[in-house]
DNA sequence: TATGAATGAGGGTTCATTCAT
DNA sequence: TATGAATGAACCCTCATTCAT
């Protein structure tokens, strides 16, 4: 099963979900197309339990980096360092997370939106934490913190492990930029 | 056949381009299906010509924003604010833009790579320019250009001309933003 | 169109609706199976128009046949000698009417469902007026009706136009021994 | 075993033989799929061996009742008396032994036919020996018998034992029609 | 005797595309 | 330019059956 999963993000990744034929994934872990009906109930819902893992996963993540911390300036750069720090780990499934919402039925669509729009509000309520306690001024922190979470997402649609920046670096900069954003730089 | 575009951006944005129907599209117009191959040469292509129409005039009308203009600032904030505008105006075309891409044959999507780089560059030179001038101190303006770019496109996935926030009030939230971020509020 | 019915009526006759198989209709009448799907919705469409057809012709035959009769001996001979010529004479058809009605939606079925049952209803108010007439005393019209038009029906399955019998024997055979069951020889 | 075969009647008496999967016979008698192969050997051959032990009891019940009868017209009593019981009791049985033939391969239906016929002709002697003594005047027996039993069978189709009519009363009704029909009333 | 994973052969259906009219 | 019937290749999914454990 974790091999078909790791195949199926590989090829969605590659081709997207709708191009991804059943026949191919069945070959490349080495079985036929029928039998991995053993394991999945259907093509939509596989998709559906692959972007619930890897926002199940990614939601434990940011609550373990955030636990116990009250500074929002210190919440806030962990939550740049883990964000950035796992969409560049773990790009193909992002990416995938981004893309492939459009194959969902309603039920499935709805349970994922429900777990990145909680993912979402962390963020928004550590700067308006911010903002309460002075640290910053930021307008409005709904909008503010949409704009955050893109320009940090954007980082998967050029990183590469290969590139001419690690990861360290990348957080360095992402991190002097929003916080200049915000104005506690 | 414009008829026919108007009619593909809508299914397109709501379903994908994988899951739009030639029938469809067709019904959409009032004429059948082998009718579109008096307008189109085939599906692919319909998605490119769209794609690079929408390119095209963004890349003009980005030209016209910044023509004459030679401060970074007042350049970054009419980028901004270009961006913006065109991205909330144009919301469903942008959004086909940005997801659409795996359908385009290598050919095809060569050249839109090749044109969405070269206007992300103009920001990226806007960027570095600012940093000749003294105008402020961007560490990477390639990756703060991705950065700003992807927090502004972002817009596109809430934008809502009914919602909150109106078209300027967006814009003054984000230009403050910006500027902020590369340290020139 | 009428190809495609013909031929779905011997194949259905032949082996069964479940055992049809779209491939083999469409090379019966000379086109591939994709192009079935301009003339039919689906399978189950198909079997549901088929008997729909088929119950309508058998419904207005009827009428034609027991128009203006009053006398209720006339009209049993009438009904008699209309059911067996239409059951030898489209044998294959009635047969799947009786066979297939499993293979219906639920929707289909009843509708079905309702037909056949105005058609009994003709012979059981037959005879109903024959009591009322003094004409013969039936005790139950409804079973009596019921075990009429089965042990009619029946004749389609051992039927053949080179058998021993002529329909016109079969009929005599049948309208003797019908009228002496409900004591009106 | 015998749990496999009472599940398989219900299976196929609501939905057909073709339509009655394996698996679900198995969920309904708590094993696996694969284990039913333990006790049968293909899904083809359970069927012909329900059909086959159905008949073979019908053939035997038949004999009992009969047995030692001469009186012609008492052997028709007692056959319709019989086969009312019978196609009641265990309408889904016999039900089953009308419409799944055709699932049979071509030996088995054979067997079965044969055995169908046997049964047949018990009837249609009956009618002869009653010709002969002069207690009736069947024009053609095979016919007639047929077209009794069809009648006969018919039954299944709309009995129900929490109908309005009892078992006592069908066949009181059926057997004063049938006697009237042959003219021994 | 039971399991459960695997097989493999379709089966119905879809859909971009073609082409004679 | 429009039609509509046809193509043909695939695709998802099903299911009886097998077999190592």
């Amino acid at each position: 099963m974790q091999a078909i999963r790791k195949a199926g993000v590989k090829r969605i990744y590659k081709h997207g979900f709708e191009a991804m034929k059943l026949r191919s994934l069945a070959e490349d872990v080495g079985i036929q197309a029928g039998s991995l009906y053993n394991y999945i109930r259907n093509k939509e819902e596989f998709l559906f339990l692959l972007l619930k893992e890897v926002l199940e996963e990614l939601l434990e993540g940011l609550e373990r980096e955030l636990a116990g911390i009250d500074d929002p300036k210190e919440a806030l750069i962990r939550f740049i360092n883990f964000h950035l720090r796992w969409h560049t780990a773990r790009k193909e499934e992002v990416f995938i997370g981004n893309m492939e919402l459009r194959s969902l039925s309603k039920q499935h669509l709805q349970e994922i939106i429900r777990m990145r729009t909680e993912y979402e509000s962390r963020l928004r309520r550590i700067l308006e934490r911010g903002n309460e306690a002075g640290e910053w001024s930021v307008a409005d922190p709904q909008v503010i913190s949409y704009s955050i979470i893109a320009s940090l997402t954007g980082v998967c649609n050029w990183y590469s492990p290969r590139g001419r920046l690690s990861q360290d670096e990348i957080i360095a900069i992402y991190t002097d930029h929003v916080l200049g954003a915000v104005g506690a730089r």
